[in-house]
Order: structure tokens, then sequence, then C-alpha cells
DNA sequence: GTGTGTTATTAATAAAATGTTAATAAGTGT
DNA sequence: ACACTTATTAACATTTTATTAATAACACAC
């Protein structure tokens, strides 16, 4: 092996080509929460959460539903990458973007090596509107979960898809699970892995952040996001323990809002400066 | 474009050079605790905080130190990479190994577009013994920190590492920074930038988390204990407040510890099953 | 218009968790 | 025997959280 006596030299005579090449996708599990249909004359909207995904027009995995992604170009950083995909998919920028983890199994793609960062991505549906064309669509999420497994149903109105996880604990000092797809037909990939370390991310931030804003309208009442933090937790809240918690988050504007057959209420906003 | 049938048939006529070819990499950030040099004949041995960095024999970046890291195989899993490359370095396994974040700024490497995928390790240096070859070495870390930037300075006893970095706040929900190195003349890549986020990852989790028993030995005091989350968090906890804290997580031996020039104290050690 | 259903909002109280100070314990070394 | 050190816990004040229940105010039905 030929000796260097500085690094420029060396740069000189590299040969990239003799390590592996590994192409880099990056997925982007874009969540936002949306409105139900009114279940009778009277109530509220019940909330859903909801993810965004793609029907696949070319194989491999034709016709199967993913989430929004595609292949890092090679002088591009991959956030930067996530931002452009985001971009290209939803005709939306400047959300909430954050790195989730990157899945680098050797047989996740049937075509050759590809290594995948995932991304989460939070937006308010009614602050941007989104580009949804014929192949994108918001699908509700519902979760059933124990100690073993999560059952996952998605629901875009139209049509069903159901995926199966099984759970392992993998370590007991942070509690941290490993995923297997037990039941899986109609997603590409193994994005229901994406889609549910991605929730449980969520979930657990919304306990200690205020990661919750990013999916607020700019003007929102106190019961609206209840309902999201107990849409995405998956469990009732008790008001007031609920505005104790918030309180110091938010401020209560002039406007109300009214017409709901109830008592109207006010609308809050974030609160940028914290004490 | 030929239209293909089946997805056997696309992939038999695939190209897997038509994508840009990237270089993967994983790099390891070992934590553990060590002991200090005694301050007189008196006291205790004060806890450090430390990380095992390696020192580079090779362009790029020649006698610089970095974290322990290497290429993943084509067939290999990148945390099956990381167990290899903690094997081999370290000679050590079966430890706690968390994926951290993967990093991939296309200038990141002179060589080449490199992306690394960043693991955190966790060690008790007592229970396991490391192999130390002449060109690894354990550094204690200490951190200047405050809203604006980060002073590390590494000591292996004989050797000083010091690196500045600037905080910015990326993201006012979840208070995420931005890192940039400002200085730093002995770390190769961006590891400086692995090592703060790492810090900062670990410190979070000490607090909801049981992970701080990956580093300690089988048996332990509450005060040994407390010094391992004070040298990490870097502050002083009161003892009744922290005492609280960790009564449901660790059980009392039978066993004593003596010879201390005090009170000799009882022996503690990790609860697997609470209530 | 009066009553009923609904959600909004907060008061009031009980229970639990946390912060702080200080007292007592039990070794080692002088 | 005494001083020094860390271990351990008691006791109390303070703050936070949980829970129940009361009051508010609009929309709709009649």
């Amino acid at each position: 092996m030929k000796e260097y006596k500085t690094e420029e030299e060396f740069l000189r005579d590299y040969d990239p080509t003799q390590f592996d090449p590994f192409s880099l996708t990056s997925d982007i599990l874009i969540f936002s929460v949306s409105d139900g249909l009114q279940e009778n004359y009277r109530k509220l909207n019940k909330k859903y959460f909801s993810i965004l995904l793609v029907k696949r027009d070319t194989y491999p995995f034709k016709d199967k539903w993913c989430l929004p992604g595609g292949f890092v170009r090679i002088n591009e950083d991959i956030e930067e990458a996530a931002e452009r995909i985001l971009k290209d998919e939803t005709n939306i920028k400047d959300i909430y973007l954050e790195q989730l983890y990157t899945y680098g199994n050797p047989n996740r793609d049937p075509r050759m090596r590809v290594i995948s960062t995932s991304y989460m991505a939070l937006i308010d549906k009614n602050r941007l509107k989104v580009d949804v064309t014929k192949n994108a669509s918001w699908f509700n999420v519902m979760l059933l979960e124990d100690e073993k497994r999560i059952d996952v149903t998605l629901d875009n109105g139209n049509e069903l898809i159901k995926f199966k996880i099984k759970k392992t604990l993998k370590e007991k000092t942070t509690d941290r699970y490993k995923y297997e797809i037990l039941e899986n037909e109609s997603l590409a990939f193994d994005h229901p892995l994406v889609i549910v370390s991605g929730i449980s991310r969520l979930k657990n931030k919304l306990e200690y952040t205020d990661i919750v804003f990013n999916m607020m309208p700019t003007y929102f009442t106190l019961g609206e996001l209840q309902q999201v933090y107990e849409v995405i937790l998956g469990k009732k809240l008790l008001d007031p323990a609920f505005r104790r918690i918030i309180k110091d988050k938010v401020e209560k504007t002039e406007k109300m809002q009214t017409g709901g057959g109830h008592r109207p209420s006010a609308l809050f906003r974030y609160k940028m400066f914290k004490k």
C-alpha cells in the first residue's frame, strides 16, 4: 500500500468505487388531524389523526400504498431531499420536519440495497392547502395496541388498509420494542414499521414538548386542542388536568367561537414566549 | 419505457446502477463512567463521564481522533455493522446500543459521498474489560454550555482535546437546536456534532428512563448512582429528592460497602420487575 | 320564551409528589 | 474519645396533580 505524505495527495489518488454502493432514500411520515363526519346534526365533528399515503404507479410494489419518498441526490443533504420530496408530493413547505430513524435491512428493497432515512412532518390541514393529487390520499389512523402487538387500520373513506405488527421488548431499561410485520397486504416496503415507530415517537413528544401546535390552526379552542391530544394518545383526558398542563403554553384571545349548540368557547393561540 | 406485467419481470431487468452510489458508515459513541484520581487521601474518587475515541492511522484525517466506526457491508444490516465495529474496536458485545441520527451532509467526508448512521453504546467499564489498544483511549468529558454555545474539553490524562459548538434554536415547539462546529482542531469528520447531540440525547433519556443502569455495575451504592446522574446532568442533586425518585427502580441487598472512612453504605441493584 | 341538552369553564377539595432543612448513624483516622 | 466524612431518614413546607361538582351560556325543540 502506497504511503502518502499529505491528505491532498491521498485524496487525489482515492478510488471511491472500492466501497460497496448503497442507494439512499428518504421517506416522510406526514401527520395531520382531520375532522370526521358529523355523527348527528348536533354533535361537533369528531377528530381523527391521519397520515398521507401515495399510491405507487411503478414496480416494485406497483399499486400498493406507501409513504411519500424518493431517492436522495448525490449532492443533496438528506434533510434537503426530504424537503424537496415534501414539496413535490404535497406542494407544502416550511413545516415541522424531524428525522426519525434510518432503516437498513439488506432485504428491505427487492431491487438493490436501499437505505431509507425516515422523517416525520406535521401540518395543519386547515392552514395549508395540500395538493392531494389522484395518487395521494389522507388516511385516518386507528390503533389497537397492547404489550405484544399493534393492529392498525387506515381509512380514507373509500378504502381500508389493515396491518398487524408484533412487538417484542428489546431493551428493558428504556422500554424499547422491536417491531416486526405480522400481516400486511396493502403497504409497500417496510412502511408499516415506519408508521408505527413514527406514531410512537409522536406520542412520546406530545407528552414533553409543544409539538402539537404544529398540527393546530392559529386560533383554536381548548376543547379542540384536547381532542387532538386525546385522538393521538388514544385516551380521554380530564378537563381540569388538561387545562392546568396547557395553560402556560397558550394565551386567550379576544375571539370567541359560537354556533356549537352550547356555551361558546374562547379562542386561544400558542404562546411563543413563555416565562 | 418498457411496460412490465409482473414484479418478477421488472426486477429481472432492473439496473441498480441508475441511481447515485453512496457509501454508508456507522459511528459509535461509547459512553461510560470512570473514577478520577483521588483528590486527597480521604475523599472518595470523583466520577467522570467519558467517551471512547480512536486515533486514525490513515488518511483522511490521519492522526486525528475520531469515534470508532467503519463501513457497513453490502449484505449487513446497519445495526449489525455497529455491533461488529464495537466488537472489533473494543472486544465488547451484548451491551446497550441505540441508533441516534444519520448524518448526510454532502461534504462531510472529503473522499466521496459518505452517509453515517451514529449509534450510542453504554457500558460499565468495571463489568466488561475493554480492549483499549494503543490507538484507543477513554476521554473524560467536560462541558460548558449555555443557550448559544457548547465548549467541550476531552481529557485522557495525557492529551486535551477542545472544540466549540454554536447552538441555534431550530424549532421552538420541541426545543431542537442546530449545531455547528465553531472551533475544532483534533477531531475528524463531523464527530464533534455527533458527540454533542449524543450527549444531549443521553441527558434527556436519563430523566425519563432507566438508561443509567447500563453504565452501572451489578451492585452499587446510592451515592455512586447519584454521582453518575450528577456528572452526566452537570448539576448537584439533593439527596432526599434523588432517593425518592430512584427508590422504585432499585432494591437493597444484604451486602454493605465499608472502608470509605465514613458510615458504610448498603449496596443496591437494579430492580428488573417493577410493580 | 321556557326548558333541555351540550360543551365551556372554574371552584373547591383531597391526595400525591417534590423541595428543603436538619437530625441521627456508623464507619475511619488522629 | 473525638473529629471528619458520607449514609440515611425524619419532618415539615410547598407545589403539583387528581377528582368531583358547580356554574355558564349558547342552540334547538316545543
